[in-house]
DNA sequence: GACCTGCTGCGGATTG
């Protein structure tokens, strides 16, 4: 990415640094800059753009953006009181580690720097608000308590702001958090009259015009983009395959059968292996597993303890997950800095991001990874400078006879694994989905900026959020909509010179300390049979009435779904086997279903898996071959029919929807969906009928799906704009349309006899 | 059947 103009640029950029940071440089023995923090230096000084510095891995990044920032603030030091420079991040820890980071830079320009979180005590908070100065670390919910409970104060707060930092960019798009950002930041700029830069840190993003637009709505074409580069980092990929039966540790490995011993009575066959392989491997120097759940997470943290214990050496394995008390997600935080102790640490996807815990020797992952992205955000975990990035994945499969269903003959986890793994080198990532409009930080954004002001008029508060702002998808209709809905259930009312102020309902919201944060904590409903509660579970799939769960091992046919009180009444469905789920919690993109049909339908063999994996793969290909998936997509089973859509959840979800609309029951099971009593000819002949009428509204299709409430504020929203929004979140009609046709393009056979 | 993130102000008890 360097141009002609910045050749040489190492030695001049060093030249334009502040001299008290050029001795900073010196200090740390850096001989020079490097590409990206020289390429940096100058649209940064010039402070007349917005910048995005990004990278796959730690590369400096937070340098890149801070000499010069401080080398701004420091040759022209402020006049005015107030924060100088904000810096945002997504965590706790990320800003206190951040915050020791940076005080040593900014020392070399005298220059103070603040954190403000949650944790900080109240004494340093009115400290800052005493005498607002200088460098300020703070979360994006800190921020908008800022704006409620000071909003007259945030002018002069912030009338000296020069820069604002946004670290870990990524983290934020497409969410309703990042949504929140945007709105703060506009509504920063408002209150001071002024645009003030912004520079962007960011791992590697599937698309960058997305993360420019996402940084500055509606202008992002304009923003700087620097890619730090690590393409000098090889990486050592391994794929290993288990069967889930087998018990497969080498004689004399600690926990073969012994009575009390890990392989006694708990602890699958497939997971005291791979747990073994992890205690041989990575034993003795720091690493980094995740498991995709905390259930596993707590499993494999189990058995490898154990395993220590049983030969007699000091435990080294930890588990890390947000369930954790603070202490001791912090002590393993703490193993982690510490180089003197080797630790490992089993975790969900806490320790993905963020928190500099200093180069880790290697990765392992056990399952298929939840994104590509994701992956990639793992492996820049690993791997010092030079040093090649190492990443081992464990698979378990079931084993497969005869009379093995389709969907568990086709190792689906594997081939997604390997799916991944070819985007990865490819160099291929989700990119942020498109469509969402937020509405559920729209509200709260509302109320604060009515907190803010003390009130505000309509048409001001449409200018502020929607017009050019952050919700520009929201059009004034909409919002007079969803004023006047507020006003009826007592969120918001209007004085008589037209001025919006918070209701009953409004002002118990705004002044609980929860309304600071725009994300939902999951909400969990009450599963019910015959009047008895069977559990909780939280659900993000459509849910409708006559649609199959699975729960407890069992399967069950919901009965009616009450979403005000979060309750699912269910009925015991007819038994069989209860269908299988290969999620990960997040939902998986059409790109990584189509290159997993492209891995069955392709020959070569991965050098990266081992030869279990190798025979594995093999023999999913020819299950394959054996369904004849090469040349249709629906396979008769038995009363019902499996259907293979090779398409994204959000496809898959529509399409059960759709199916529903239809009066079909149509139920996930791994990579197909079981549609209920009905053969292939005949749900051929059902599909075809209803892809020659019109394609269905995505709006009217929502209507009828009964747990729509997924966001925070989503229950004030009336049920007109609650439908548009979940249509344009959650539903891809069009999608859903052309992988059906698909579907009925695809040979449909009849098959007697075969299941 | 599934991951994570965040949060104010005050009162009162305890300790040095």
């Amino acid at each position: 990415m360097t141009t002609s103009e910045h050749s040489g640029s190492e030695s001049s950029a060093f030249a334009l640094l502040y001299p008290g940071l050029q001795r900073w440089i010196w200090d740390h023995g850096w001989s020079e800059l490097r590409p990206a923090q020289a390429e940096a230096a100058f649209p940064i000084l010039a402070g007349d753009t917005d910048v995005i510095i990004s990278a796959a891995t730690a590369a400096g990044k937070t340098e890149a953006a801070f000499l010069p920032i401080l080398s701004a603030v420091g040759s022209q030091p402020s006049t005015a009181p107030g924060v100088e420079v904000l810096y945002l991040g997504p965590l706790k820890a990320l800003i206190n580690d951040q915050f020791e980071r940076l005080s040593t830079m900014a020392e070399r320009v005298e220059l103070p720097v603040h954190r403000w979180h949650g944790d900080v005590s109240g004494g340093h908070k009115s400290e800052i608000l005493r005498k607002p100065s200088g460098l300020l670390l703070i979360t994006p919910e800190s921020l908008e308590a800022l704006f409620v409970l000071r909003g007259s104060q945030v002018p002069t707060i912030f009338g000296a702001l020069r820069y604002v930092v946004v670290d870990e960019l990524h983290s934020f798009i497409g969410s309703e958090r990042g949504a929140q950002l945007q709105s703060l930041l506009h509504r920063l700029e408002l209150a001071i009259h002024r645009r003030v830069p912004r520079v962007a840190l960011s791992a590697t993003l599937g698309d960058m015009g997305a993360a420019a637009d996402f940084l500055r709505p509606g202008s992002g074409t304009r923003a700087r983009h620097i890619v730090a580069d690590d393409e000098g980092q090889a990486l050592k990929l391994q794929l290993r395959g288990y069967l889930k039966t087998e018990l497969e540790l080498a004689p004399g490995q600690p926990g073969v059968g012994a009575p009390g011993s890990p392989g006694s009575d708990d602890g699958a066959g497939d997971e005291l292996a791979i747990a073994a392989d992890l205690f041989d491997v990575l034993r003795g120097s720091d690493n980094l597993i995740f498991a995709n759940s905390r259930r596993l997470v707590e499993i494999y943290a189990d058995l490898l303890r154990r395993m220590a214990e049983e030969s007699g050496v000091p435990n080294e394995f930890f588990a890390h997950h947000g369930s954790l008390s603070k202490d001791l997600r912090e002590y393993v935080e703490q193993r982690l800095k510490d180089r003197t102790q080797p630790v490992n640490a089993v975790c969900t996807s806490t320790l993905e991001m963020g928190i500099d815990i200093g180069d880790v020797r290697s990765i392992a992952q056990i399952g298929a990874p939840p994104t590509v992205a994701a992956m990639r955000q793992r492996l820049g975990r690993s791997g010092r400078r030079g040093d090649a990035a190492v990443l081992r994945v464990y698979v378990s499969e079931d084993e497969v006879n005869s009379s093995t269903p389709p969907p568990d003959s086709l190792r689906a986890e594997l081939i997604q694994s390997i799916a991944m793994v070819n985007l990865l080198l490819e160099r291929w990532y989700e990119p942020p989905e498109p469509g969402d409009l937020h509405l559920s930080t729209l509200v709260q954004q509302l109320l604060s900026l009515i907190a803010q002001h003390g009130g505000v008029m309509a048409a001001d508060a449409h200018s502020v959020l929607c017009a050019p702002g952050p919700f520009s998808g929201i059009s004034s209709a909409q919002f007079a909509t969803l004023l006047r809905h507020l006003g009826t259930v007592d969120v918001l009312v209007q004085s008589v010179d037209g001025t919006l102020l918070l209701g009953r309902v409004g002002e118990r919201i705004v002044n609980h300390y929860s309304f600071y944060a725009a994300f939902a904590t999951p909400e969990e409903w009450r599963l019910v049979s015959a009047g008895q509660t069977l559990g909780t579970l939280p659900i993000d799939f459509p849910l409708t009435p006559g649609l199959f769960l699975i729960f407890a091992g069992r399967r069950w046919r919901v009965l009616t779904v009450d979403a005000g009180h979060k309750v699912i009444d269910l009925t015991p469905a007819p038994g069989g086997r209860p269908p299988r789920f290969i999620g990960t919690g997040s939902l998986v993109h059409d790109r990584v279903r189509e290159e997993l049909l492209a891995v069955y339908q392709t020959s070569s063999t991965p050098a990266y898996l081992d030869s279990r994996a190798a025979d594995l793969l093999t023999e999913a290909r020819q299950n394959f071959a054996r369904y004849r998936l090469n040349e249709r997509r629906l396979v008769q089973d038995g009363e019902d029919t499996y259907m293979f859509l090779w398409a994204g959840d959000r496809i898959v979800n529509t399409v059960t929807a759709l199916l529903g609309a239809a009066g079909l029951t149509a139920t996930r099971d791994g990579l197909a969906l079981s549609v209920a009593k009905i053969s292939p000819v005949e749900l051929s002949a059902h599909l075809m009928a209803m892809l020659a009428t019109p394609m269905p509204d995505a709006v009217e299709l929502s209507a009828l799906v009964r747990n729509k409430v997924t966001e925070k504020y989503d229950r004030f929203l009336p049920d007109e704009l609650l439908e548009v929004s979940y249509a344009a979140r959650s539903l891809d009609v069009p999608g859903a349309w052309k992988a059906l046709k698909r579907v009925v393009e695809s040979t449909v056979v009849a098959d007697p006899g075969e299941r």
